[in-house]
DNA sequence: TTAAACTTTCAATAATTCTTGAAAATTAAA
DNA sequence: TTTAATTTTCAAGAATTATTGAAAGTTTAA
């Protein structure tokens, strides 16, 4: 396998992956692309490589920003501005746990809370209604926890925290 | 919040959430109302209740039971077949993972190991594109590895395994 | 200022995914 | 068998989500 093919592999393969870690495919393409390109690239630059419009690459790249993903990044005398990702594979796990925790657990955990708090009225159904829910709160809770102490510890939260796991 | 409401309610959020571990809404919403039913459930009372065609129901139960979340149950002299879901959280996020992961991940291990196996021709660009595809396949190994793990504890293995970190 | 370089927005369109419903298939009782 | 109950399939249509591209907006240099 050559350069190109291997390259265009790992580009796919990161874009339908982007459906795992909640985010579309162009967004993943994107980050994969800057992922493993050896400097900052321009808008245009990303437009011919994954061949996709202006819209669509400008809107990608600001999402990735948002998340905390992707930096600008202005050179001296240039008006374009380039474009670079977090490079350390634990940090980008770190960045990505954190916001998927924010965007998606965090609503879910204040939702099953509410559920469960509901008053029973005595029914068996409504008994079973508070008791599944408490006990999804519960798992949420506990992966929050988790995801909370891996997320405060900036240096190589898989390999200290989850590898003591697998021991 | 009476039992109706919370009960819709937790049948919307479950259902939205779907996507967090990787199924579709109805899917999702299926598998959330055999989850706080009190008894299995027949295709017909599936529909009923979630106002979906009969086709869609079928469709969504039999890939619930492909991913071992849902049994049928037959009883005796009826004709119709009854459905239940998993009840115990704790196994229920067992199964998850152990599909995802032999759906997802392990595919993209496969995948992150070839790329990151090209023979270098020297050049930077194929250099980084070799370094980091086998960051992220260590990074993908060892989450795999700690699935494994807990997969295979079939008892109570989110508070086992995972608290063991939080500590 | 003005003008060129560049970025963002967003309505229209395309692509994808989901859902329906009726026909075909299956099952089991008569 | 035949028939009725039930489940499955799948083409067509609906709904959702992603993408385009051109116009509007912004920025900076002259």
């Amino acid at each position: 396998m050559e350069y190109k093919e291997a390259k265009d592999k790992f580009i796919s393969t990161w874009g339908s992956l982007g459906t795992l870690w909640g985010i579309n495919k162009a967004m993943a393409q994107i980050q994969a692309l800057l992922f493993i390109s050896t400097r900052a690239l321009t808008t245009e630059e990303i437009m011919a490589e994954l061949q996709i419009s202006r819209g669509n690459t400008s809107m990608n790249v600001r999402q990735l920003i948002d998340w905390g993903i992707v930096k600008k990044e202005l050179k001296a005398g240039e008006r374009k501005e380039y474009f670079s990702t977090e490079k350390d594979v634990q940090e980008l796990a770190r960045i990505i746990a954190e916001e998927r925790n924010r965007r998606e657990i965090q609503p879910v955990i204040k939702t099953l809370q509410e559920i469960s708090s509901i008053k029973s009225d005595g029914t068996e159904k409504t008994k079973e209604l508070i008791k599944q829910t408490k006990a999804l709160h519960d798992l949420a809770k506990t992966v929050d926890s988790l995801l909370d102490k891996a997320i405060n510890r900036k240096q190589n939260w898989v390999s200290t925290t989850l590898l003591k796991v697998i021991k």
